[in-house]
DNA sequence: TCTTGTCTCCGAACGAATTAGGAGACGAGC
DNA sequence: GCTCGTCTCCTAATTCGTTCGGAGACAAGA
């Protein structure tokens, strides 16, 4: 017997997720381009992987000239908000409290940039 | 080609992870037990995935009696740091103040929580 | 027309993740 | 001694994630 697939992105898919979501509707060139800036990475490699991109819904397609233009079809807010709900649970056992903690402790996250976020938010509820 | 293997943990080791870090030392079935309350795994699936976890060295174990009694080699705090470290990076571009505000927007982290943890580090910082 | 450059589609290849079965060892109880 | 239950080790099977190569289509330029 084998896994159940996550619900959620892999690394490669949000990598190009990401591409997606900064540059708009893009070509497989064009996200190869982006991508390369970090890695090398085949043409097909891309290609492949925004197909099943699309395939999952989490992209669509339309056919420009001769080629295609893709773009997401998933918002980045909606789409890190399951994903993060989906490790707030996995990691946390569903205590978003404790994963901030965790980012404290672990200096990821200081003191002064939670309280900086707390006044912002604070600000923002007044409204 | 294939992909490179993630240096953190995947979804079933961490959810054995979380029985070691829970319980302390465990047998197999020990913690076959505690994962059977919420799905029906294979004693030697548990098995697998525990020596699995040896191997990578996230794990100790020890013979005592007839059957081996499996520690978490690592501890929680470092583990979920540094897999927050990697989820930071890849799906918010080294930004925690961004994960925190992502949390706020898809209300999993009410302001008041926010506060309150504000506080309660500012306080733990005083000292 | 022939060559070249892009694209798309299809599917091979391979590792990693996950699940589990079978064989063998060994002590306890009949 | 034989059977049973429990454990360990080894290996198969299956799916997913990821990376590409090859074939075919088609337009533009020599």
């Amino acid at each position: 017997m084998a896994r159940r697939r996550s619900p959620d992105f892999t690394p490669v898919e949000l990598e190009i997720m990401n591409v997606l979501w900064e540059s708009g509707p893009a070509s497989v060139q064009d996200v190869q381009r982006r991508l390369e800036s970090r890695r090398a990475v085949a043409y097909t490699s891309v290609q492949t992987m925004l197909n099943i991109l699309v395939r999952k819904g989490k992209a669509t397609r339309t056919l420009v000239d001769r080629s295609y233009r893709y773009r997401a079809a998933v918002s980045r807010e909606k789409a890190l908000g399951s994903s993060m709900r989906d490790i707030v649970k996995r990691m946390f056992g569903g205590s978003a409290e404790a994963l901030v903690m965790s980012l404290v402790e672990t200096k990821q996250l200081t003191p002064e940039t939670l309280n900086r976020l707390n006044d912002m938010v604070a600000k923002e509820r007044k409204r």
